[in-house]
DNA sequence: GGCTCCATGTAAGTTGTTACATGATTCA
DNA sequence: TGAATCATGTAACAACTTACATGGAGCC
């Protein structure tokens, strides 16, 4: 189950709360991989009673209770296991490329509409990628062991990117001249 | 639901029997949209039942009868609405960058290993993929319309093997230089 | 005699999505 | 005064995976 490695990758860096994982998958670590806070949870309970991890309750003034949760030692290990697996190359689904695969059968502007919109996503995703990049990553050199694998995450994120824009122009320029 | 789409789009091109589709989704169509042969018969039950395909049961000698399936109107007409929807951007899912993101507590012979296995992958991937465009795409000019689309999804296909095979290929060095 | 191809299914389990729910705090 | 943030959950459903099952035909 890949949840489950992708919590106990983030609490490896620090303890969090169920909240502060789900802000962690909505950006950086949700760059290549999506879970939304229900799976959060519920997955955080099946971890803790497993021993991998453990939470300590956190009582607040003015805030709801808030349970912090650690690595364990069994934790740990499982992940240095789990790294050793071999895991195939993700599947892709895209639905745009269903629809290009009947091209004939389907309404071409909408096609076009939606090829735009994609290619503007891309630009932003890029532009949000290039600005973190320098934020966090101006001095390559300098980075440590754990520095040197978020900047690959981050780089083939930029380089996905890219490759998509420039595949976007180029079938918005071919649907055009084959008119 | 996307394979309900994915079938509705292979059977626009012609009528297949569920063993043909799981073919299918085994190469062409596979290579952007997986589905097992159960999801696939399930899901033609459910189609037909809703009426957007109907099936033909074929009886043979010698052979197992079989079903052929193909598109209603009905059916005709929710792929063309289907195709006027958004469609977001695929969300990616990668186990190997998930051990990137901590590479400080990883097994880092392993992850070399993983990732040159990776590379070679992607160089047969892209081996492949060139082969079907020299022989199905050989002159781009002459396509028809659902050609271009083909065309376009095994061009993204390509691309992103290529993409995955240099971020491998610079991942490796970096990797190297960084011992 | 075993392997792959044809052709279709059931069943159980896991994972992921969507909708709904609560309730206080802080900021504009 | 209303929206966003903090913090956590239940429930129903849809989608996907894995294991198991059947049985003949043709090939080496």
């Amino acid at each position: 189950m890949g949840l489950s490695h992708a919590i106990l990758v983030c609490l490896s860096e620090e303890p969090l709360t169920g909240y502060d994982l789900a802000k962690k998958f909505e950006s950086s670590v949700g760059f290549f991989w999506h879970a939304t806070h229900q799976q959060i949870y519920l997955e955080l309970r099946r971890l803790s009673t497993a021993g991998a991890i453990a939470g300590r309750a956190q009582p607040q003034s003015r805030r709801p209770a808030k349970t912090i949760y650690e690595l364990t030692d069994t934790g740990r290990a499982q992940i240095r296991a789990w790294s050793r697996n071999w895991a195939d190359p993700p599947a892709i689904k895209d639905d745009i490329l269903l629809r290009l695969y009947d091209l004939a059968d389907i309404d071409r502007s909408k096609l076009v509409e939606h090829l735009t919109r994609r290619r503007e996503m891309h630009a932003e995703r890029l532009a949000l990628y290039e600005k973190i990049l320098s934020r966090k990553f101006a001095d390559p050199e300098r980075l440590g062991a754990s520095g040197i694998g978020r900047y690959l995450a981050l780089d083939i994120g930029m380089r996905s990117e890219r490759m998509r824009l420039e595949w976007c122009a180029d079938a918005l320029k071919l649907l055009d001249i084959a008119e």
